[in-house]
DNA sequence: GTACGTGCAAAATATTTGCGTTACC
DNA sequence: GGTAACGCAAATATTTTGCACGTAC
């Protein structure tokens, strides 16, 4: 791992963007690798949402003896660390549902627990204010993300 | 399979319920099977909202012999039909998003692409908005669900 | 009676982990 | 130099599928 890290990074990530990579990555304690400069410029760079393993394919053109399970430790570092977002999409690790009320959800990023919540302001949401470019939405859904009474309690006691 | 279903069923599921569920069964087209009630009545009465595997689990203990593909087939046609709603979780099939700027989502429900929308609207909804009941909401999300224009093109022309 | 649904077991897919080596600070 | 990170490969976890048999309508 002696490869000149900026032209391996070419023109996606410029310079001045590895700086602010770096001490982004000083700021929340992770160190400033080769794999996740290339890693965290390779999703800055995708239009689209990339999975892990669609990314891992995108970065090995740069690093081509980098790891899938470098890729998803780092994802879920950076997820973590507030540096990138994380998308759940359908079906993997689905919970479900029969709750024929209109409600939203509220998701605990400690212990994964889904609560229901009722609120007639976002009930009110309509599919008309998400200008949607083509797209066409049948559905709303509002979800809060936070930590449950629970785990709240338990973080508290921690530190 | 010839078990009496109603005595399965129990308290959980009453004859006014189990003759719903045929209703709406035979509105979208599904079987009225044993399985199938007993899944959608395991869920009904559920507080919490299940994964795939714990509802299984449940469903064990009134359908000893029935298996975990039953329970992920019928989920899968359940939220197909809308029967149900599936709530998706972090983690697994998880999609990657490193935009720094504030912004909401449209998913496909048909090829699973994510896009990324703007609306001041959107992001003016606080979350003091939600009645959160001792859960600390640190971040709301507005996701939108539906057909993204190449779809919408092709279920037109499938139809 | 026929098409649909189920159980079983195997396959496919996705994600995590242990461990020896290497690189960051 | 010590700790954190990496690559590799194996282990887990999750979800889907083919097939033979049984059941709903």
């Amino acid at each position: 791992m002696s490869e000149n890290v900026d032209s391996i990074l070419g023109d996606q990530a410029s310079v001045p963007a590895a700086a602010e990579f770096a001490r982004r990555c000083r700021d929340v304690g992770l160190a400033d690798t080769p794999q996740r400069r290339v890693i965290f410029a390779a999703l800055t760079s995708s239009k689209d949402h990339p999975s892990a393993e669609v990314l891992h394919g995108r970065v090995k053109e740069r690093l081509p003896r980098i790891s899938l399970a470098t890729v998803y430790r780092n994802l879920s570092l950076f997820v973590e660390k507030g540096l990138v977002d994380g998308v759940a999409t359908a079906s993997s690790h689905a919970r479900f549902d029969a709750n024929p009320h209109k409600h939203h959800h509220l998701i605990c990023k400690s212990c994964a627990s889904v609560t229901d919540v009722y609120s007639a302001a976002y009930d009110a949401l309509g599919v008309d204010r998400l200008e949607s470019g083509g797209f066409e939405v049948q559905e709303i859904k509002v979800t809060g993300y936070g930590l449950c009474p629970r785990c709240k309690t338990k973080e508290t006691n921690d530190a």
